[in-house]
DNA sequence: GTCTATAACCGGATAGAC
DNA sequence: GTCTATCCGGTTATAGAC
């Protein structure tokens, strides 16, 4: 009895686990699309194929729901920027950095457009993280990056806003991608001219801050 | 009398076309600081300081409204696209190109995020613009990046996915200005430190593209 | 032309049946 | 835990007095 009882409490469990990743992902979706005033409850449980109240259920508010999606996009864009770390050489550091953004704009667009429409709007909700997290993540390379150029690796450029033109061009790749598509004949780029758009970036990039 | 009919007349076209204005720059603050959705018609009024249905006079619909705020701001863009108009010399065309771009973003930073959030979702009102306009725009100066380059005045690179570099990193300055102030120890840039970051962008992307 | 008052609608949230 | 039916607040748009 008390097996059978903590089984079906396990499998309830996974059930709604699996239902709020779900809603988690659409909802990211849906933000995206729409913004936060422009997405509604109605529209995120439609894709999810659910009802209305059962998003109710298990995120009690559209703006809890929100503050989710948004700390998940957030430890996403860390995990990439944990690619900044081979602290020796700045070819491999920046070629890796910014080819892990580019991945990440390909692979969840809809993160990087819900992270831009809220920054956008003033950054509401996350206002905190800017100043605290992505402060000391941004304070930490600019550390190396002058490290670099003290030891002639480097030509001297501002190192913030170096980095500014990292995260701008990167992310550009998502939250443009429709003016992208247009601009391409309205076909979605293909992995070759994605392919392509990287190595130019990091060529520019490297060829305009490196010393060789 | 018919003076008299003609002076008033032209004086309420005057005061007309004083009211439109008004509004539409309330409209465009308003749009880039809440998204469509977000913006409400009763916020507008009451920044521009007139009751809400003097709105609806003026401009029918909110979606109408928004539609001729989206107008200015694309005549905006394409005047400060007429700096890339040096053709025999790459670096002046592209330092004045890149100038133009931040200026634009300095001073009419709500102007570059309605745009881009009209991109972000979809740009349903503006893609005609985009395939057309945008498009003439762009393949008109890629023919001339591509001569400068058979010239030996550039090194090889993509001219597409260098004018969306270059797009990226002008607009990010206006669209994440939040974030940009934030990692400022809340504080927005100064005229001095803009001035840094503008040409620190000039300096990277000229080193990093052209022959010498 | 200007403004107040109101109609018509829509979306977030919840009560309560199952 | 799940879902239907409903409430309530807020928004666009307009009718109609001035």
């Amino acid at each position: 009895m008390k097996l059978a009882a903590n089984s079906a409490s396990t499998s309830n469990v996974l059930r709604r686990k699996k239902g709020e990743a779900l809603i988690l992902r659409t909802a990211e979706e849906v933000f995206a699309d729409r913004g936060f005033q422009g997405a509604t409850v109605t529209e995120i449980a439609k894709r999810a194929g659910l009802p209305k109240a059962n998003v109710h259920y298990y995120f009690a508010s559209k703006e809890n729901l929100y503050k989710q999606v948004i700390d998940d996009v957030f430890e996403a864009w860390l995990k990439a920027a944990e690619q900044f770390e081979d602290f020796d050489n700045p070819r491999k550091a920046l070629t890796a950095y910014i080819s892990a953004k580019m991945d990440l704009s390909r692979e969840r667009p809809n993160g990087s457009k819900v992270w831009a429409n809220e920054i956008i709007h003033g950054a509401p909700t996350i206002h905190h993280y800017l100043s605290t997290r992505l402060q000391e993540w941004l304070i930490s390379r600019e550390v190396w990056i002058n490290r670099w150029m003290e030891r002639g690796q480097m030509r001297p450029v501002n190192p913030r806003y170096l980095m500014y033109m990292i995260w701008a061009c990167t992310q550009h790749y998502a939250d443009f991608d429709t003016q992208i598509t247009a601009l391409n004949q309205d076909k979605a780029l293909s992995d070759d001219e994605f392919e392509v758009a990287k190595q130019t970036m990091v060529d520019i990039i490297l060829t305009g801050v490196l010393r060789e």
